[in-house]
RNA sequence: UGGGAUGUAGCUCAACUGGCAGAGCGACGGACUCUGACUCCGUAGGUUCGAGGUUCGACCCCUCGCAUCCCAGCCA
């Protein structure tokens, strides 16, 4: 773990669990669980459980946390999402050992759990159907009234449950119900269903050796106590489950009772988190997939360029509580800068081409010129520029009359080219249309790392040499949605409504310095005076791919968009 | 209108558990600069949801309100 991570900032589970420690609790023990549902991609909600749940496990002594898959709805799971889940925990930088589990392991041992509750008489075979179950669940306001069937002998619920296993009747038939209270103000308790009957799916891991799968509420705190775990921690809408999480364990016959603690879950403004509406933008191709850098997945924000250590720390700055919350977007991009400002190497692109002449300077010749690779840390090296006759520079870098704030290349002003000569611009090149197709320059030979004397250019600006320069595709992103909070928002009929139509602008025809041939897939750069970028890791072969990650602090463009 | 929770700066969180309300992000201004970046310095921003009460003293305890979120899946 990098420096960043030392002043994990404390919260108020951390201090529950050190009350427990002192108290002498768990044995002295402490033990999470990241226990997410093979239904979706991570996202950066996720990232928070995993930051808490294993940042624990780190920073007690003999912590651990547990990778649990919650596997009970073979419906809607598969391996793709198994996979990705692994994937993306280790590459947040956490480690769960040899403790993969799946709440699938526990179906044997879960059976038998519910037999014991049968026998005890505490929970019954129910053949009403699923509007009949909703009739008798009652209101909020009102009470609901007793299943016809909860009567049932503890021979007659024993029977029918082992032939529910069996396989002897249709989904939606029956199911295995708690028997609590069913006047309870809590609609959890009354009766919950334990056990549901599916035919036909094949689960990810025990395939068709079940037809009958055990319930959330039911399968939670028996893994949890299985496992050991000492501190069950969930997100804010289990609150209401924690007295069912409570009474399951406390009438079977298990050893361990672990203490479930909600805390809020992360909303990030301008995007959506739930992974129901992330299914759809994705099965609906309102993006290319999970891994789309506009995605606020875990595999989006990678392929966006976001560093793992820049996720930490976002997680970390933004704590823990049980206070609903909308963070701001400039939380996540100050992380990410902070972490690239110091990590990311310096390079120069133009990603809006416009041709420069130096018509003092000779036709042919190549010149090297020495860059450092980061301003402020010599052990990144340097690396060479080819600095030529003709090169570009960006559109937004030239005006042809501009006020005096304008630091940059003006007809008659001089400029700075970052790391080589400064420039003179003498004469504007047009096309028929009026649209400027080149400008004509002469340079100062004497100001190579050395200021011209006796006047002051006007700023530095980027450049690459049109001949020795590898043509890019550069992909800029912006915000998915330009609603602050999307699905929070009644007036509109979908969230869609406020997809942001200019989320990806792709640019076609972007410049790369020559040191930019040999980048790998994934490399991450500052281009200087523009932003952070990433080399898509799909790219190979062909024109190379950058995606632009976040833009630098751009104060001078915040000014021009007050004007407006 | 039942139950469960939450309200501290624009946003996210602190405040050693009753002792001068602070930080990060953001905003604004300035210095520095071969990145309008980084860095540095500074400024603004608070009826701690409200009203009572207890106390020498209340963000913290009590009472009554208000606002927001969650719950009526055989989803998790």
């Amino acid at each position: 773990m990098s420096e960043q991570d030392k002043t994990i900032p404390s919260n108020f589970i951390r201090q529950i669990i050190d009350e427990d420690l002192k108290a002498g609790k768990h044995g002295g023990r402490v033990h999470t669980r990241f226990p997410p549902e093979p239904n979706g991609y991570l996202h950066i909600g996720h990232a928070k459980s995993i930051c808490l749940n294993f940042g624990i496990a780190r920073d007690y002594p003999g912590g651990l946390c547990n990778l649990r898959f919650d596997d009970t709805n073979p419906h809607k799971e598969n391996v793709e999402y198994v996979n990705s889940i692994m994937q993306d925990v280790r590459w947040l930088g956490f480690d769960w050992d040899s403790r993969l589990f799946y709440a699938s392991d526990y179906f044997e041992k879960l059976y038998q759990f519910a037999l014991e509750l049968i026998s005890t008489g505490k929970a019954f075979v129910c053949d009403l159907n699923a509007g009949q179950m909703r009739d008798y669940r009652g209101t909020l306001t009102e009470p609901g009234r007793e299943s016809p069937f909860r009567g049932r002998s503890v021979e007659e619920n024993l029977d029918l449950f082992n032939r529910m296993r069996a396989g002897e009747f249709e989904d939606g038939s029956r199911v295995l119900r708690a028997k609590i209270d069913m006047a309870s103000p809590n609609l959890n308790m009354r009766d919950p269903t334990l056990y549901r009957i599916r035919h036909g799916v094949i689960h990810h891991q025990t395939g068709e050796a079940w037809c009958i799968y055990p319930m959330y509420d039911y399968t939670h705190p028996i893994s949890d106590a299985l496992e050991g775990i000492t501190h069950s921690l969930c997100t804010l809408e289990f609150e209401d489950h924690r007295p069912l999480y409570d009474w399951v364990l406390d009438n079977i016959s298990i050893g361990h009772h672990p203490q479930q603690i909600e805390f809020s879950r992360l909303n990030l403004q301008y995007t959506v988190m739930s992974k129901r509406k992330l299914t759809q933008l994705v099965t609906e191709k309102y993006v290319t997939g999970w891994d789309d850098p506009r995605m606020p997945t875990v595999a989006g924000l990678r392929r966006r360029g976001y560093t793992p250590e820049s996720i930490r720390l976002f997680c970390d700055r933004i704590g823990v509580t049980k206070a609903d919350n909308s963070v701001e977007m400039e939380m996540l991009e100050s992380c990410i800068r902070e972490h690239l400002d110091q990590h990311a190497p310096r390079a120069m692109a133009v990603l809006n081409p416009l041709k420069v002449v130096i018509e003092n300077y000779p036709e042919a010749k190549v010149e090297e010129l020495k860059a450092p690779n980061h301003p402020k840390d010599e052990t990144m090296g340097w690396r060479s520029l080819s600095f030529t006759r003709e090169i570009y520079i960006d559109r937004d870098d030239f005006l042809e009359q501009a006020p005096n704030k304008f630091k940059r290349l003006v007809t008659g002003g001089e400029v700075r080219l970052r790391n080589a000569y400064v420039i003179k611009c003498e004469r504007v090149v047009r096309e028929a249309g009026g649209e400027i197709s080149e400008l004509r320059c002469s340079y100062d030979p004497a100001t190579l790392g050395a200021n011209p004397v006796g006047r002051k250019v006007r700023g530095v600006i980027h450049w690459v040499s049109a001949s020795q320069g590898i043509r890019a595709k550069v992909c800029l992103y912006d915000r998915l949605f330009n609603h602050p909070a999307p699905d929070a928002d009644k007036a509109v009929a979908s969230f869609l409504e406020h997809l942001n139509p200019g989320s990806l602008r792709i640019l076609e025809n972007a410049v790369l310095e020559p040191s930019l041939a040999g980048a790998a897939p994934g490399s991450r750069y500052q281009f200087e005076r523009e932003g952070y970028f990433c080399l898509d890791d799909h790219s190979h072969g062909g024109i190379p791919v950058f995606n632009r990650t976040v833009t630098l602090r751009d104060s001078w463009a915040r000014i021009e968009q007050k004007k407006q």
